[in-house]
DNA sequence: GCCATCATGACAGTGAGTGCCAAAAACTGT
DNA sequence: ACAGTTTTTGGCACTCACTGTCATGATGGC
């Protein structure tokens, strides 16, 4: 379900099976949470406005009002602190893709495009500046990366039992990972156009990567 | 040509055209890619026995023979000391790409293997061992994404110019990317059946992820 | 309201990475 | 071979990202 690293600030997310630990009271989790996106936030708009190099960790804590020790507990760099927008949106496709009726091919679960995805309009909208950071931050760029990179296990998975396959085969893997980078472009894509012109055609670009990359995969 | 990013130290390389800029020595030029390669075979020997975290830069120059001062002139970050040794089978794909004669499938430039492809013999061996570091440790693999990232505008320009497609395109740049993700997985797979069973069995899983990847996206 | 638990903050410390300047080495021409 | 120039290297001091540890405060269970 989650697809984000374990983050040492979380120490007991939700079991696989949905029950928590103990008995921890959704409550703190939720501010936790908040305080993530709130940091997230924050993070985007100093990076965007300074750059991120002229951004120090302690800019960021003082702009989310919490402590730099604090800081460095919820994100491991101050890069990371960006990892919740860029994450949002594989999340949620990754719920999708798992919530299919058998049967049905992938791609009907991945073209509700990026804004849908993320659901908020201020995480789109972070998500789009955001987005447009990474060609000249390389920082930044190594996150997406990463995000990517986490989010190709779970894929494989979903991969693997849908098609019947061995889910540590090479074949389910492989898919995977192609696809996986075609949502990388696709999401760079639907920022560029999304700038460029207007959203329907940033959406529109979204939906035309998406399609050609299941279609040459057949999922 | 040239796939790795521009390092602080090597301040003037080949032009694209080969000239050299003024009068530019190659004798300091060699020396410097030795000294290069020499520092990232021992980043890998002490990553592998240490584990990352208890290397540190001065380790890594002590064991180069070189002051740590010029380590960080060589590399940005001691992570990224092994980037030579994970570029080298990009680079020699990208070349055998290049050079590939027209009409003919892309395939046919990249079912070499990676020990091909490394040409020598420490490159491949080292290679093999840095891959294999890779699962348990997060900073090297950051810098293995990147590789491959930084792969992916050669990749993109060398589909453009094949099929005869727009290099700012969506599909080649589409094809791309997921061309370059098989890759990685190929060469991961390579790593972990090379070491599983023998170098034939490795071969013969990259060439197997090749075909299929270069199948599906008809290239 | 009391207790256990856990998030937060303050402080000190490590080490990665950089700017700056001086020394050494390499390349140029004669 | 030698002088002059350019380039590479090393030493030093410095910044800051990040961590371990402990004290303190907030939260939730009872």
């Amino acid at each position: 379900m989650d697809i984000t690293v374990e983050q040492p600030g979380s120490r007991d997310a939700e079991r696989a099976d949905g029950s928590r630990p103990s008995g921890r009271p959704p409550l703190t989790e939720r501010r936790k949470a908040e305080t993530r996106l709130a940091i997230a936030h924050e993070a985007v708009r100093l990076f965007a406005e300074h750059g991120v190099a002229a951004t120090s960790g302690e800019d960021i804590a003082r702009a989310a009002g919490i402590s730099p020790r604090t800081l460095w507990r919820y994100f491991p760099s101050k890069e990371e602190c960006v990892r919740p927008l860029l994450s949002a949106g594989l999340e949620s496709a990754a719920r999708r893709l798992r919530e299919l009726p058998a049967g049905r091919p992938l791609r009907e679960g991945l073209q509700a495009g990026v804004p849908s995805a993320a659901e908020r309009a201020d995480v789109s909208s972070a998500l789009l500046r955001l987005i447009r950071l990474l060609p000249d931050e390389p920082g930044l760029r190594a996150v997406w990366l990463r995000v990517h990179h986490d989010a190709e296990r779970v894929f494989t998975e979903v991969i693997a039992a849908r098609t019947g396959a061995d889910p540590d085969g090479l074949v389910p893997r492989l898919k995977a990972v192609m696809l996986n980078g075609a949502l990388r472009v696709a999401a760079e894509e639907w920022a560029r156009r999304s700038a460029e012109a207007d959203q329907a055609a940033g959406d529109e670009a979204f939906r035309r990567a998406v399609l050609q990359a299941t279609e040459s995969l057949d999922i």
